[in-house]
DNA sequence: CGCAAGTCCATGCGTTTGCATGTACCTGGC
DNA sequence: GCCAGGTACATGCAAACGCATGGACTTGCG
């Protein structure tokens, strides 16, 4: 995904950085066309199924669209047009927010919650059927280090002049 | 991005791909979202970009429109109207593949070579920022075990019953 | 209280996506 | 040489995306 030197803390650290991100970007884009590819997602998308999966992993199966927005890595307009369409199929329901008259909380119906889990448990199989391979202390590994790397990224997100 | 139990080789074994997939996956949409803020990518989007930086490192900076398709994780007709964007830029164009006439070749034009170095170098510089603050023995692990993981991904992508 | 500024979600609109298909060309068997 | 089947790219069309904006509500300050 990209190139040439750069300035920072020595040259070979721009040269280290790039190769992760270039590992890292072609393991999730080739891992994520295999997942969904495999057949298991019934009607719906990768991305609706996220939806499913990070509300059904909350308290009361609910949370409000501007959370959820920033969780589900989707800007707002089109998560809202998503929630319209998981609506239309009664998979979850708009609810007012008791709290701020503003706000919607999206909840997920039964339906909802029982097509999550049918989903999330083939697609948990095959997340282990691609990743499976890989031997135990590998796994641990890349697991730390990629969560590593969000913690440093998301540190650094402080800077900009204000 | 996924839940609950399921079959392979034990219990916790599927649990642990989870957990990596779930890493690599939100490592990769959160550093994505950073990388496409920063202010480096002129009037073309990081998809165009990519398809520079490929063509950039071919011999000729050149090759058949299926192949960069592969490349770039990009459904052909979608590389095939990107290609159409980038040409009208003027950035790239469409040559006929001398050795087989259904074939086209997509070849970087002097300007479109220019571009991709100016934002290739900011580009490269803008992960670093981002990546930078890892220890160099953690990129350089990640790096490996992303590649690892690709690998057996890879390599595992040989069942299904023909 | 009243109002200016800010937050939250929905929608208009132009662009991009991707599937399904069409057209041109290549290849192997006859 | 010819034709059936396969491959490569383009295009029609419907869906989805995302930016910019609009309308509803909240908050904080005078």
């Amino acid at each position: 995904m990209s190139d040439e030197d750069a300035v920072d803390r020595g040259p070979g650290r721009t040269r280290a950085a790039v190769d992760a991100w270039e590992a890292v970007f072609r393991l999730q884009a080739t891992l994520l066309r295999r997942l969904a590819a495999d057949d298991v997602w019934e009607d719906l998308g990768v991305r609706e199924y996220d939806v499913l999966h990070t509300l059904s992993r909350r308290p009361g199966g609910r949370a409000r669209l501007g959370t959820l927005s920033e969780e589900v890595y989707l800007p707002q307009p089109s998560l809202s047009r998503l929630v319209d369409r998981l609506e239309r199929h009664g998979l979850l329901a708009r609810e007012p927010d008791p709290g701020d008259r503003r706000g919607v909380l999206v909840a997920l119906t039964d339906e909802g919650a029982a097509r999550q889990r049918r989903i999330g448990g083939r697609h948990a199989a095959s997340i282990a059927r691609h990743l499976g391979e890989m031997e135990a202390g590998e796994l641990a590994d890349l697991t730390r280090l990629a969560r590593a790397a969000l913690d440093r990224a998301t540190a650094s997100a402080t800077d900009q002049a204000p």
